[in-house]
DNA sequence: TAATTAATAAGAAATTTGTCTAAATCTCTA
DNA sequence: TAGAGATTTAGACAAATTTCTTATTAATTA
């Protein structure tokens, strides 16, 4: 998995919003374009960041292309997160000791 | 509750090193370092990140400094992640719970 | 085939980030 | 008060990031 990448990809509050608005189903670049005011070749720009961490996928459609969350990968880096930083009283079960 | 921040903050792999570390307790600057190989000033500007996003918290007891993990605002984290990322499409703010 | 629309690639400018060394600050102890 | 240890601040610099404009690729349609 594509820990590093994915939490760069978290960054930015851009990309949050991306992933946010893709949450409720996918869209095109161009749709997804229009909610931010910033130009689509910069968008384009977030949307490659968000694949390289394999957050999104995307398929084209004659001349749109379709982005979607990878709800797989973006539930992985929630264990990885949780894992990570909750380390309350409860012992873990895949952790170190008994 | 300072979200850009945190994000930032975890988008380095030394911090999240850092945090890691932390989970099993507290330590002071000077051990945080040890387990780095990098300059003490260069650590000392990454617990700084981490604090400003109140992602851990600082106390000095005589010459050292000892830092600890910052659970509540950890955990707040939390649920803003896997409200943006994996939840429904609703956001829910102290509002609609089942 | 040429024009049109959708999207990405390329290259550049401004800003931010991560790291360093040198200097300063804070605390303890002789 | 002087010295030593722990940590942070200041200043600098290279690398990465974010954004733009211009150019290019891909698909549709007249």
């Amino acid at each position: 998995m594509r820990m590093n990448e994915a939490f760069k990809a978290l960054a930015d509050p851009t990309r949050r919003e991306i992933l946010r608005l893709l949450r409720s189903g996918e869209m095109s670049a161009g749709q997804l374009a229009q909610h931010f005011d910033m130009s689509k070749p910069s968008m384009s720009h977030h949307f490659a960041t968000l694949k390289q961490a394999d957050l999104i996928g995307s398929r084209r459609e004659g001349q749109q292309v379709i982005y979607y969350l990878n709800t797989t990968v973006v539930e992985d880096l929630m264990v990885v997160i949780l894992d990570m930083l909750s380390g309350n009283a409860a012992p873990s079960k895949g952790g170190a000791n008994p």
